[in-house]
RNA sequence: GGCCCCAUCGUCUAGGUAGGCCUAGGACACCGGGUUUUCAACCCGGCAACAGGGGUUCGAAUCCCCUUGGGGCUACCA
């Protein structure tokens, strides 16, 4: 029986690394009859942004990743959020404070970098220089009359520490490696290190599986639990998830990105960038120049303004991105972590059904998207006709699209006939066509160029148009039996009868097969584009 | 700079804890061919790896050491 959690910190969006994170733990609960607790790391007042908490949890909620405890819906350990828990930890500081065991200190941020960049010079580690005696209770009413800043420290024991990891075996971080480090900021909230400790303990976690970046902080979590009297969780330290351009995948890939694509065009006009993005010309000459981040809203907005793509990092962009949730978990399930043997896709259930602790792998992995659209194309091919319409409809409404006021007669219709798309976008964009004003069709230049102004192609449409008026009623079938029979009088591939008329109904040479789509079309519609198009183009052929 | 982790095809990896079953298997990508009304999908075939150097051993992808390379941490962020 095991007891994990997720902890994340409420800065915004659930990153695709966290959920990795939470999705093992999750997994290691459920596979032992155990609880997975999700809570709230929120002790870092700067950081925090109102509305993360809620859509960290729509997101899990998305990838099908549930919780016993946690914020919403409560459970034995109340609260899960931290900075409702600052009574606990108090208590825990003030005992740590008697036993001697931490002490107050009120250096200023600048006196300490001058430590750090003289360890550096020296070629040494900085740690925190310990004083003799501990502040009392009137120094540190001195210096807070004095305005300075007080902040509490830890006092590391001087001991080799030995981290016992699942993924790692035994790692040995020497004496006075770990300098004394701080438990309580200034502004007295605990730090990340104390109130994780606490609550582990206190949550009655038995397991924790997280980054390999926290593997340096674990020697300073077990001297804390060894000094407050507490148990020791199971750790296991996974590889982490590195991103095409070398490097952690972090959220501040998609800024990087954006940025580089800025630097990148020659000309751009900084005002109308500003505008598109609802920001002023002087954020954005701070965001090129490296000094600040925009929000995500902001960094949407430019990107499509300039017409990049950024990388998907946030489960969010997945999903709006025409990702499936089962393809999500499958995929993140298989960085760093497998069930030995050639099997790859599996669905949640398998996943669970062959979770082992002991088989993630120690060495980084690269995120590699080709691989997740083959998984996308091959969820979208297998999963449930219920099921994919479900994720459709949510995706549609997500992206706010023009076919989200189609019933799902229609929509199970569409899915249908694009079998062998690869992500939902694809589909979409597809099947944009038939939700759009017969004059409101873009015509892609290209496309007019070589299917209709070429090989007769208006001509070819002309003809079209009198055998489709000539219909008591269409259906894929006529159009089918028809198309075919004008390929053979007039001895010419499909292709050729059949472009034409593709590009007339929706603009582009991409389309659903061309039967169906002119079905659905309706004989009305198909006849009133291809008259837009004749009107349209008439004159302009040349050869 | 200091500390920590890691190292099999371009990528994700199987094999490594019990060394011979490995002339190293699978998947994605790529290349060639097939199918075809577009884009996809689908089918068949192909290319492609044990980072380098020392050991240990009858025998090493598998164990040990060094080098090199990659990654992480180094905050009053988590």
């Amino acid at each position: 029986m095991a007891v994990t959690r997720f902890a994340p910190s409420p800065t915004g969006y659930l990153h695709i690394g966290g959920a990795r994170t939470a999705l093992f733990n999750w997994l290691l609960a459920r596979k032992s009859g155990g609880k997975f607790i999700l809570r709230i790391e929120d002790t870092d007042t700067k950081r925090n942004t109102p509305t993360a908490t809620e859509q960290v949890k729509k997101d899990l909620s998305w990838l099908g990743i549930n919780w016993d405890e946690g914020p919403g819906i409560g459970g034995e350990n109340e609260p899960y959020l931290q900075s409702q828990r600052r009574g606990i930890y108090d208590k825990y500081m003030a005992k740590l404070l008697a036993e001697k065991k931490a002490y107050y200190c009120f250096e200023t941020a600048e006196e300490l970098n001058a430590l750090r960049k003289q360890a550096e010079i020296a070629k040494r580690n900085f740690t925190y220089p310990r004083p003799e005696i501990f502040p009392n209770d009137s120094d540190v009413k001195k210096a807070e009359a004095a305005g300075k800043p007080a902040v509490i420290r830890f006092a590391m024991p001087f001991e080799e520490i030995i981290v016992s990891d699942v993924i790692r075996g035994e790692v040995r971080f020497a004496a006075g490696e770990m300098g004394d480090f701080v438990i309580q900021k200034s502004d007295s909230f605990p730090t990340y290190h104390f109130a994780c400790v606490v609550d582990d303990e206190l949550m009655g976690v038995t397991h924790i599986i997280r980054g390999q970046e926290h593997l340096n902080n674990t020697p300073c979590h077990q001297a804390l639990q060894d000094s407050l009297g507490f148990s020791r969780p199971i750790y296991a330290h996974m590889s982490v998830t590195i991103s095409q351009t070398g490097g952690k995948l972090s959220k501040r890939e998609r800024p990087k990105a954006l940025r580089n694509a800025i630097k990148a065009k020659a000309e751009i006009d900084i005002e109308k960038l500003a505008k598109a993005a609802g920001i002023t010309t002087d954020e954005i000459n701070e965001f090129i120049a490296g000094k600040t981040i925009p929000d995500m809203p902001a960094i949407d907005a430019m990107a499509e303004f300039l017409g990049v793509v950024l990388p998907e990092i946030n489960v969010i962009d997945f999903f709006r991105n025409g990702y499936l949730p089962e393809t999500m978990v499958n995929f993140m399930a298989l960085l760093g972590w497998n069930p030995g043997g050639d099997k790859e896709i599996m669905p949640l259930e398998e996943l669970l059904d062959c979770f082992d602790i002991s088989r993630f792998s120690k060495s980084n992995s690269l995120f590699d998207r080709d691989k997740l659209i083959s998984f996308n194309t091959e969820y979208i091919r297998t999963i449930s006709k219920e099921k994919l319409l479900a994720h459709f409809k949510s995706y549609l409404c997500e992206i706010d699209s023009v076919a989200n006021k189609a019933n799902d007669v229609l929509l199970a219709k569409i899915l249908e006939i694009c079998e062998g798309a690869r992500t939902l976008a694809d589909i979409e964009r597809k099947c944009r066509f038939l939700f759009l004003q017969n004059d409101k069709i873009e015509y892609d230049p290209k496309a007019v160029k070589k299917i209709l102004l070429k090989n007769d192609g208006l001509a070819i449409l002309q003809i079209i148009a009198g055998k489709i008026e000539a219909m008591q009623e269409i259906s894929a079938e006529k159009i089918e039996n028809m198309l075919r029979n004008m390929a053979e009088e007039k001895q010419l591939g499909l292709g050729k009868i059949a472009q034409p008329l593709r590009v007339a109904i929706c603009g582009n040479t991409i389309s659903p097969p061309i039967f169906e789509s002119v079905n659905m079309l309706g004989k009305e519609n198909t006849l009133a584009r291809i008259d837009i198009t004749l009107r349209t183009f008439e004159g302009k052929a040349h050869g």
